[in-house]
DNA sequence: GCGGCATCTTACGTTAACGTCAAGATGAGC
DNA sequence: GCTCATCTTGACGTTAACGTAAGATGCCGC
């Protein structure tokens, strides 16, 4: 039968990682430089547990909702303390808490921005249409840059 | 009569427009930097005339919406060209535009990671019920917290 | 002539999360 | 023994928008 790639007693090089996870090998060796990480080592080289993978699974979630390595460190450091993980899991849930008020906030601060930006737009078209109607932008503009923006995501490859 | 301080032809130093929009020396001298201002100057000492004044306005209304110094430089740059301006508002209208688009991207972003908090929140909070449920934060320490931030908005003065 | 204040220039410091060399070690394959 | 690929450890570079001294200049009233 094949081998499981993933049961826990399986070892990661640093390349292996980077490939799962689509980082660089530079970035876990930052996050070990933050204590993020410790690897073992077998020699010079450096050898993941799986433990390791597990953190630096949450490393990476962390950072997807704006988590900074620093925040992420206090989290982790409570991974391998006292109650089996209850202390943890409660500053997750405080931390996470935090993150989402803030969120919110930087949410009502964009959409202030876009209304503003929005009164800006039709200011600017109610003058160029008195002024410079030539200057607008038209329809067929919109469609070369929908056009654009699409093939730029094709060539990015699957998102 | 009082002096319209806003009038056409009055001038400013650099401390009157600090005081006014609310920032620092620093700031504007930093602008001019980067070539956003061109103050006169009488002696070494900068001048602010009116036109300066209003495009000072235009950087910070800029900045509030996310706009970098370097965009902003742009649209500014077309405020002292050709066609009465009908330029710099064409400009300024793809500028707005793109950044509407670029906030909503982030808006976007921002509620996925909220969704994907709130996930993470649950979860948690369901594991705690069921090994430590003391470590749940309780309706008694939401109160102090709305209350602490509540403190924090009157000691920082007016928003 | 002097204290005090506003202004000036110059230039390094800050923050986050790595990127980007540089230079050397190691093992595999031929 | 040679080359290649991969690993290692430094250590400086990047970006934005200023902050923060440090030290000079200049005017005012007294």
């Amino acid at each position: 039968m094949p081998t499981d790639l993933r049961r826990p007693q399986r070892t990661y090089t640093i390349r292996q990682l980077c490939l799962e996870f689509k980082c660089t090998p530079r970035a876990l060796r930052f996050y070990e430089d933050k204590g993020l990480l410790t690897p073992a080592r077998d020699g010079m080289n450096r050898v993941y547990s799986y433990k390791d993978r597990a953190r630096l699974k949450l490393i990476l979630q962390g950072k997807r909702v704006g988590l900074s390595l620093a925040e992420i460190g206090e989290i982790l450091d409570l991974y391998d303390l006292d109650d089996g993980g209850a202390a943890q899991m409660a500053k997750s849930l405080r931390k996470f808490k935090e993150r989402i008020v803030a969120l919110e906030s930087q949410r009502e601060d964009i959409d202030r921005a876009i209304q503003e930006l929005k009164v800006g737009c039709n200011n600017l078209e109610q003058k160029l249409i008195a002024t410079r109607p030539d200057l607008l932008p038209r329809a067929a503009d919109y469609d070369q840059m929908l056009r654009q923006r699409l093939d730029g995501l094709e060539h990015a490859g699957a998102k």
